[in-house]
DNA sequence: AGAAGCATGTAATGAGTTACATGATTTG
DNA sequence: CAAATCATGTAACTCATTACATGCTTCT
């Protein structure tokens, strides 16, 4: 039903066809919350109309149709939010291969790491220009509401993604602390060489 | 593909039955990274076997049958890890509310993320205890492998949690600033209640 | 002997992916 | 007018969940 709610959600946002949806979808939740695709999005909101949580409010140029979000969706939404389930689901590719990498010999699962902590650093970037693009000045009284949507997303990555780079970091130390004791010797054989 | 080389990754560490997996995938991998249900793992692992992947090591009382993995099965995880996919499945029932929570008034939202970072601080308690427990003085010269299983996605966990607790306190922070701002008066009718 | 938990599975359904299909509009 | 991208969908398949089913072993 997760994904469900998630449309329902983007619809409380704003108003949309299901191309527009499909890509705010891919923009906003895609990476860290929900991930489907496109005829995944058609569908559902199909259904999601079928089931009165959302209407068609206007039919467009080749088919384009455009949903809002019914009362009773946004009913829907709210108790969902406020009743989570108990054991929400969580499927993260990235984050599995990070805790298998124990079936590798230190150098590659070395190699992995700094990729994966390079990839995150790479986000942060992108993310903090997004943010500082986009940002109020604080001091100017005005603040942009803190739950407009997106604003609670964004401060979520600026706080993730540093801790999982510093993780990286960690894990390559804690490889390098390691192999280092076991021997002593390889210090020399081995030049730098980048990834 | 993901639970395929998640049961993998785990026959890497040591051979089990269904059941013994199952058991150890809900505590290592179910948080995190992947979710599977008992009837899926003992489906795949039929697969494995067909596949060449992974074979039964030992039939035992009532039915049971250890799997350890294959060369084969080695070999293929070795390049899943090495060969990341480029778009990575991501799906998170925690992070799709709360990237929602725009749709909840600010008093719910904040409700919500008070609840949760309540709960985040419970996890990382526990897997702070878990880890002092079974650490090793990293002064006497024998560390643990770094690589042990479950060495490094204890180390994401305490890593990752801070963070999550952390983002959930500053949503709250924005919130109450910003209801401050835009309503100076309802302060004093609202006495201070418990989660 | 009965209850709790061990241990493995099947069947039906629902969610998600891949591949295919089609045509309109905008841009160069 | 050709290419890119907008825009929506269907069909076949695989992955995942829910519900059901079965029998063993250990503990009380």
């Amino acid at each position: 039903m997760s994904l469900r709610y998630a449309l329902l959600g983007l619809l409380a946002d704003e108003a949309g066809s299901g191309y527009e949806l499909t890509k705010k979808f891919e923009r906003s939740l895609d990476r860290y919350a929900w991930h489907a695709k496109h005829n995944q999005v058609y569908q559902e909101l199909n259904r999601l109309a079928a089931d009165g949580l959302a209407e068609v409010v206007e039919e467009g140029a080749r088919g384009r149709k455009t949903y809002a979000i019914t009362e009773a969706g946004r009913a829907d939404l709210r108790q969902w939010l406020l009743n989570p389930p108990r054991n929400p689901v969580v499927r993260n590719e990235f984050v599995l291969r990070l805790f298998l990498l124990f079936a590798l010999d230190p150098k590659e699962a070395r190699v992995v790491l700094a990729e994966y902590a390079a990839a995150v650093q790479r986000d942060l970037d992108a993310l903090t220009a997004l943010v500082e693009s986009a940002d109020v000045d604080p001091a100017d009284g005005v603040l942009p509401d803190p739950l407009a949507f997106g604003h609670l997303a964004a401060g979520f990555g600026l706080h993730m993604l540093p801790a999982s780079r510093d993780w990286a970091h960690w894990a390559i130390a804690q490889i390098d602390n390691w192999t280092e004791e076991g021997e002593e010797k390889s210090e020399a054989e081995d030049g730098a060489r980048g990834a």
